[in-house]
DNA sequence: CGCGCGCTTGACTAACTTCAAAGATGGTGG
DNA sequence: CCACCATCTTTGAAGTTAGTCAAGCGCGCG
């Protein structure tokens, strides 16, 4: 996979979510990163696995990482793609409750737990904007949701695109680190039909391919259209 | 529909969350009760809509009720069916993000968020609760996205159906004081679906129907082995 | 250069939805 | 208290979407 072709350089841009712009999401925890040590993680290596005991969480510092949750049969959901800026597993409890492994060669930012609850013991407004960033990642959830539930093939990878494209701040071209399978296993679909669809889009001329990994948006308006039908 | 027929007690019992059992999630939030006011609620009243301004949460005294987003064309996801003990709306940053209306009459019990801000700010440890509370209600989430990206039909009733039980008590007779509608609005499915599926799983011998709202699991690990079907 | 993995495309299938209609159920008003 | 009506539920038949199976292609890597 071309791995290193994919955007690689540090972009300390926040996760921008759409839906829920709560001003305690928007203020950084930047006050953890003093306490903070870097970790690189090669394409595909596990950060941690579900079940196991949460010790510490993480910032996305460059690289694409994926969080999945599995059911038998090898069935596997990705509940979020973290990009650089992102927080990992900053809703745990003690116990680790997905799978977190780099999509892309990925270095991020490790916070021990014990290290953050001392800072945040000292500091009680971290706690609000701790409290803020896992807000803005239930309302990711409910939306992903109704996503899963009620929307056609073609809605939800609309609704990808258009998201991935505001996450990467908004460019028309979005590269896209992960699979065809890790997409399909996002959206709740299968390989083949994410992979008709991307043709299909391009076919409509609403997107087009540069490459397997790398989309540009030609149609935000018709793509919206397609987010949305009613 | 048969709202008088629906358990009305009061049950105080926290929600049980088998996936997430962070011991802050345990830790009632009673500090809260003596500036709360209790609010009553016929049944199909809503007691906040999707985009409205959020100044309360909410917990379930009596009554059962759902908590939804919409779509175009009509379509609808339940995200969640709150009961007797549950909070509601605590995730939530300034505005709504999803309409909540009561299943069957309800009461609640009403916080305004000042009172709650003022409180939480004397009693930091509250915070932590709040926050086991919100960790609980993702967890919830991420578990329900597994189950409309990647479940069955058959899978999913018998996940619902579970899960139901124990949150009523881990008793075998269970109250869906819901329609079918919103079953299938909170599973990703159809009515139609939905019903066949009961039907079904009385044929099978896993259920009887005592009546439509009023449900005896008849075999436990049966109905685990739908749930979980590999 | 060739191998392997991932992507694409086609034909067929299955699961679930849609459309339609009959059957319960409970609430209301006489 | 009973009968009627609206609503919800159940069931059947047909239709559609997305999944499955299968094969060929293309790209990057060794």
């Amino acid at each position: 996979m071309l791995a290193t072709v994919i955007r690689d350089q540090e972009i300390p841009t926040r996760r921008c979510d759409p839906a829920a712009k709560a001003p305690d999401a928007n203020g950084d925890l930047a006050a953890f990163d003093d306490i903070g040590t870097v970790v690189s993680c090669r394409r595909d290596q596990a950060l941690f696995c579900e079940g196991g005991e949460a010790r510490a969480f993480f910032k996305v510092l460059s690289g694409t990482v994926r969080s999945y949750r599995s059911l038998g049969g090898g069935r596997r959901h990705i509940s979020e793609f973290l990009l650089p800026g992102d927080y990992v597993g900053l809703a745990l409890g003690d116990i680790h409750r997905a799978t977190v492994e780099a999509v892309s060669d990925a270095r991020l930012m490790r916070y021990s737990r014990a290290a953050i609850d001392r800072l945040v013991q000292r500091q009680p407004q971290l706690g609000k904007r701790l409290l803020g960033v896992i807000r803005s990642e239930l309302a990711m959830a409910q939306s992903q949701m109704l996503l899963l539930g009620r929307m056609t093939a073609a809605e939800r990878l609309a609704c990808f695109l258009l998201m991935m494209a505001d996450r990467y701040g908004n460019t028309d071209c979005v590269s896209l680190p992960m699979t065809r399978t890790d997409i399909a296993d996002h959206l709740g679909l299968t390989t083949e039909t994410v992979s008709r669809l991307f043709s299909q889009f391009q076919c409509q001329g609403v997107i087009r391919l540069k490459a397997a990994h790398e989309v540009v948006l030609k149609s935000r308006s018709e793509l919206q259209a397609l987010a949305e039908a009613a």
